[in-house]
DNA sequence: ATAATCCCCAGTAAATTACTCGGGTATTAA
DNA sequence: TTAATACCCGAGTAATTTACTGGGGATTAT
C-alpha cells in the first residue's frame, strides 16, 4: 500500500512547477536540477500530467510546461490518479478501465471495506489544492523533500 | 496503492475463520477449501495474525485456530496492519520501524499530505470492526469474493 | 542551420510479490 | 506406543512490477 515514485515525485514536481511558473515556461532540466530528479524519468511523468490536461506544453528553445489551469483548481487528486491511476486498494473497487471485476459484484462483504478505503483516500486528497500547498510553502518557510526516500 | 493478497486474503480468511468459530477451533484446511485459497500460503498470513495476537491456535488432532478476543475488539486495521505492515502512502509518514525517514522531517510540504491520506486511511480501517462483517455478513446474505482477483 | 527543448518508445536491472516445498514439532485418538 | 492430524518454520523461486536509462525524432527561437 506505498505510492509508487510517480506518484511522489510527480506531486513534488508539479508543485515545484507551480511555484516557478511566475515568469513562464518552465524547463524540465530546471525542476530535475533542484528536485535532484532524473530529466528523462520526468519525461514519463509529465506524460501522463499532460495527457490528464493538467500542464500544457511549448516546445523549442525557451519552451517548457506550465499549468494547464490556476492552482487552486487542480487538486492533489488529480495529479496522482493521473500518475498513479485509481488509488482504489483494490481492483475490484478501481474506477480504471481494465481493472479486474470479481464476479462477486453486489455481495460481497470485503468489497464495501475496499470502498470505505477507497472514498477515504479520495476525500482527502481531492480536498488539497496545489494552490494550499504553495500557500504552506510560503507560510512555514517550508522545504520539500530533501532526499527521495 | 493496491493492497497485496496478504491483506485481501487475510482479511477474507480471518472473517471466515470468525464465522465458523461457534464451535470450537477451525482448521487452516477448512478455510483454504471453502475460501478457494492454498493452505501453505494461509500459514504465512496466520503466522502474522499470531504474532499480532489476532487469533490463538491449538495443535494435534482436533486443532486450528480461533479468535483471540470478540470480535467487536478486533478492527479490520488491525487485521491489515498484522498483514501489510503500516498502512502509510510513504515509508516517511510510516510507524514502522526501520521504514526510511526523510532528512526533512518537520518542513516538507508533501509530507503533510502523505500524513492526511494515511490518517484518512487509518480513520476507516480502525472503526470497522470484524463484528461490524459477520453482521452485514448475516443481514444482506452476502457472500465473500468468488474468485481472488 | 543550429541548438534547445519537448516527445515517444523500447529495453532492462532491481525489487517485490505470491506463492511452493520440505522438513519439522506438539497433541491426541486408538 | 504409534500414527495421524495439524500447526510451525525457513528457504527457494517464478512472475510481476517498479524505476529507471537510452536513442532517436519533432518543433521552434535565434
Amino acid at each position: 500500500m506505498k505510492l509508487s515514485t510517480k506518484g511522489r515525485y510527480g506531486l513534488k514536481a508539479i508543485l515545484d512547477l507551480a511555484l516557478h511558473s511566475a515568469e513562464g515556461q518552465v524547463t524540465l532540466y530546471s525542476i530535475a536540477e533542484r528536485q535532484g530528479l532524473s530529466e528523462s524519468y520526468l519525461e514519463q511523468l509529465f506524460a501522463a500530467l499532460k495527457k490528464a490536461d493538467l500542464i500544457k506544453s511549448v516546445r523549442g528553445p525557451q519552451g517548457g510546461y506550465m499549468l494547464a489551469d490556476s492552482p487552486e483548481n487542480i487538486s492533489v487528486g488529480d495529479v496522482l490518479r493521473a500518475l498513479e491511476g485509481s488509488l482504489a486498494p483494490t481492483d475490484c473497487v478501481s474506477d480504471d478501465r481494465y481493472a479486474g471485476q470479481c464476479g462477486n459484484s453486489e455481495r460481497c462483504v470485503t468489497r464495501s471495506v475496499w470502498e470505505k478505503i477507497r472514498d477515504g483516500i479520495n476525500n482527502v486528497i481531492d480536498n488539497i489544492t496545489l494552490q494550499e500547498l504553495i500557500d504552506d510553502y510560503y507560510r512555514n518557510n517550508n522545504t520539500m523533500m530533501i532526499d527521495n526516500t
